[in-house]
RNA sequence: GGUCCUAUCGUCUAGCGGUCUAGGACGUCGCCCUCUCACGGCGAAAACACGAGUUCGAGUCUCGUUAGGAUCACCA
């Protein structure tokens, strides 16, 4: 019971392309089977978000793991959320973490491959053409209800204790006829095109999902809008459309999608196309206050995958961490192949966790320490600048003013030596780790080191200083450095080790690791540090002696 | 409320009927190494949500219960 090629036209407008020309225009792609079509649809409504490169990065895994395409596709077909520069952030950020789209927008106004425009609102006439498509097969409708009505009616089957929608005898502009069709035309109100549902509630259907096997749903019997009074299309329609003209072979997304999987399934038969294989993943989460709850955009900084760029976590280890979400075994693999990445690894999509993993900063800050390890001196040095440049001005200016001096800090126990320390977990950590290397920095009063050597007496600390400073050659090369040490640890009552000291304690005034420790608290201001020898010879003979008299 | 998803150490998980007195990683704790702190090495504590069933045998299969989560828009 289609409406008359009139009234249709009316409804649409007469410069409508025609469907087999569109088709023409997205042939089939030339993939075999084991070739896969992914694609990452985000909406531009703000921030990129931690699982917007969660999901992409799995698509992307998927699609580049079988030769197959990465697509973006940009889902603007909400006017009213979109907000300026978005697209531009996500185009940045998926390149940022060396997720490389195969086709889709590269900035604001190009775009690559061949199915495009990969912009939504640029697709307006090829979803009309389809719509008007379904308005002749008589498989959709317009309808005039008023935002209003459909709220009254909303409220109405809720209170009955009824099913909430637009469906079977609640779907009253369902069989409109031809001349209500028009009158209401006639009488200029605005309207949206319906899908007319040919499903049945009660009966139950199966469908395939690649983490979750097969589920039972019952089926969509909802007349969704598909056509929007503002003549773009809603998700759901320009879902099928997309993912049928692009190619998709697979849609990996959010498993907020999981219910509306019925809808799409009978979209895609209404239409004559087969569908994709769906897969449904669980979004991240995290723990606030004992419970766990999906990532927020508003309440929750970690979402925005900015913040990990300004914090400075390597992207590296943020790629790494989120594989490591999604496949475990992967740190297995990285362990066993330290040199591979995680594109030499076998993701496995069926490994995914269908409950939603925690965002866990603990392991994310272990796996970025273990990253930063591996650099060498150069390398952090060139990826502390970028950060720097990019998220800290005061710290670029101080990299460019003494970079020889940055680097020979960096380098203490990193290329001469075979296990690398792990004191830096983020570029913006860094700075607090070697700021005592710097005079202006460094505020140490006497009162200070006493608190932080508590055990040992004023006096004595003296004498350790005295010590060290008459033998203090700074050509001496560690070994020489330290014998000095332990002979005037030995010579003026220390244990020459923590554990004879801990034997007999009343015998010394401590072992030679107090005495280190002194020298040590003097020179950097803190208990812990990096090799002392290294950090003198960096500092100079001057500025050290300087340091060490602080106490007298 | 309807529909749907999910459930193994604190966290990420391995497990796909016997090889599970449940394995790994991060974290925690202890010991060793050690000039401090680290690094490294070794070790410990730490989990199958609960209840029925199927079976010779259940973490693994079925059903319930419970608890989390998602969804029910002219938002995606």
């Amino acid at each position: 019971m289609a409406l008359s090629k009139e009234t249709i036209d009316r409804l649409m407008g007469n410069n409508i392309l025609a469907v087999e020309e569109i088709e023409k225009k997205y042939p089939p792609r030339q993939l075999s089977d084991t070739q896969y079509v992914t694609r990452i649809a985000p909406s531009p409504t703000g921030f990129m978000h931690i699982g917007g490169i969660y999901a992409a990065l799995i698509s992307e895994r998927f699609a580049h793991q079988s030769n197959g395409v990465f697509i973006l596709r940009i889902e603007d077909t909400d006017t009213k959320r979109e907000i300026e520069g978005a697209t531009d952030l996500i185009i940045r950020s998926l390149k940022e973490y060396g997720l490389t789209v195969d086709e889709g927008p590269i900035n604001e106004k190009e775009e690559i491959g061949a199915y495009g425009p990969y912009t939504q609102s640029k697709r307006k006439d090829i979803y009309q053409a389809y719509v008007k498509q379904l308005l002749e097969k008589g498989m959709a409708y317009p309808c005039f209800c008023t935002e209003e009505e459909i709220e009254a009616m909303r409220e109405r089957q809720t209170k009955a204790g009824g099913r909430p929608g637009y469906y079977g005898l609640w779907a009253k502009d369902r069989n409109l006829t031809e001349e209500q069709v028009v009158a209401k035309l006639d009488a200029g109100k605005p309207f949206v095109i319906r899908f007319k549902s040919p499903g049945k509630y009660v009966n139950k259907i199966a469908v395939e999902d690649i983490l979750r096997g097969k589920r039972f749903f019952p089926e969509n019997d909802l007349d969704i809008v598909i056509l929007k009074s503002d003549g773009l299309p809603t998700y759901h329609f320009a879902h099928v459309v997309d993912d049928h003209l692009m190619g998709t072979t697979h849609v990996v997304r959010g498993d907020e999608w999981l219910s509306s999987l019925p809808l799409h399934v009978q979209l895609f038969e209404a239409m004559g196309w087969k569908a994709p294989k769906y897969g449904h993943i669980a979004p991240i989460q995290k723990l606030d206050e004992g419970a766990r709850r999906k990532l927020s955009k508003r309440k929750d900084p970690e979402a925005n995958v900015a913040f990990y760029g300004e914090k400075g976590y390597p992207k590296e280890a943020v790629i790494d961490y989120l594989m490591n979400l999604a496949n475990s075994d992967f740190e297995d693999y990285k362990k066993a192949n330290p040199d591979k990445t995680y594109k030499d690894f076998e993701f496995k999509i069926s490994k995914l966790n269908n409950s939603g993993p925690l965002l866990d900063f603990v392991k994310l800050e272990d796996i970025s320490k273990e990253f930063i390890a591996t650099l060498s001196c150069d390398e952090l040095y060139a990826r502390l600048y970028d950060w720097a440049a990019k998220y800290d001005k005061e710290m670029q200016a101080r990299l460019d003013a003494n970079s020889g001096y940055f680097k020979q800090i960096l380098d203490i126990e990193r290329s001469n030596c075979d296990r690398v320390r792990k004191d830096y977990v983020t570029f913006s950590g860094i700075w607090d780790e070697i700021k005592y290397f710097f005079d202006e920095e460094f505020h140490l009063t006497k009162e200070d080191v006493m608190k932080l050597v508590p055990n040992q007496s004023l006096e004595d600390m003296q004498a350790i200083v005295k010590g060290f400073v008459v033998n203090y050659d700074e050509n001496d090369d560690k070994n020489e450095w330290f014998a000095k040490v332990k002979e005037f640890a030995l010579a003026n009552g220390y244990a020459k080790n923590p554990k004879e000291y801990s034997k007999n304690p009343e015998a010394y005034k401590g072992s030679v690791s107090d005495v280190a420790t002194v020298l040590r608290v003097l020179v950097t201001g803190r208990t812990n540090s990096p090799d002392l020898c290294s950090i003198m010879k960096i500092l100079g003979k001057e500025r050290v002696l300087k340091r060490l008299n602080i106490i007298n």
